[in-house]
DNA sequence: ATATTAAATGCAAATAATTTGCATTTAAAA
DNA sequence: TTTTAAATGCAAATTATTTGCATTTAATAT
């Protein structure tokens, strides 16, 4: 791959940001600081993901939420509110794969949650009104 | 809601059908039994979603799943190999969500779990060859 | 430093799942 | 049986994403 300053504008932006983003998301980061195509996003964008610098997950949404590869993944908490999305460490389903391997020998090799819900800030604002 | 034939034949396929089915799939069950336009068949899925028949769930494949809504809610393990989806019963976020509550006072209320594997059958084919 | 080559980019057009507007039909209510 | 609101078919719109193609550019060999 070819180091170019539009690839390094978007690694930076993920380097910077822990929630997942889509295309759309990038562009407007972008938009003002440099010229760049859309198109020429969703281009970066997968090759990063082929790449493993970068994960993909497709949401409720029907849209792509790209994020940086980390060597342990994480799952996210997406207020229905607010909108922002929390990072978690903890992955619930370790103990459960292994679980429904030894049950039925199918064996889990990727999983994809999806959690959303209403977050602390969200859930104190609407008490006070 | 009105009671038509094609209302009901949708909502058949789903009393027999253990598996999320697409807007696809349900047209491809009907094809050859009754006419009905794709369109209408979003528009049944959907309403059936509203009348709280029906859940839908995006997939990692960008298509919309409909399946039988049940009171305690099911999740899937989806072969990548045959393309079957099983069934599973038990939920693995019912602590974790408890625990995410404490921790953060984030109250997930609904969540999606995509689960992708090899199944027990295609393994078995896989080392046989 | 320069020429060469493969990858990156912009732009317009294509794709694919789903939705919508509108005219027509049909089930249920009056 | 008439009335009315919902259901249907069809074509066209929508939306996120991809692709073909001409052009530019970064990396490589000379």
């Amino acid at each position: 791959m070819k180091q170019t300053k539009k690839r390094n504008e978007i690694y930076e932006i993920f380097l910077h940001t822990t929630s997942p983003l889509t295309a759309e998301d990038v562009a407007n980061q972008l938009k003002g600081k440099i010229p760049i195509h859309l198109a020429t996003i969703y281009r970066t964008l997968n090759k990063m993901c082929d790449e493993n610098l970068l994960v993909k997950n497709v949401m409720q949404d029907k849209k792509s939420y790209f994020e940086l590869k980390k060597e342990h993944h994480t799952h996210h908490l997406i207020c229905k509110q607010c909108h922002q999305i929390l990072d978690i460490d903890i992955c619930p389903l370790k103990e459960f794969e292994q679980n429904i391997y030894e049950k039925t020998g199918f064996e889990i090799t990727d999983h994809v949650i999806e959690l959303r819900g209403i977050c602390n800030q969200c859930k104190v604002k609407e008490s006070i009104q």
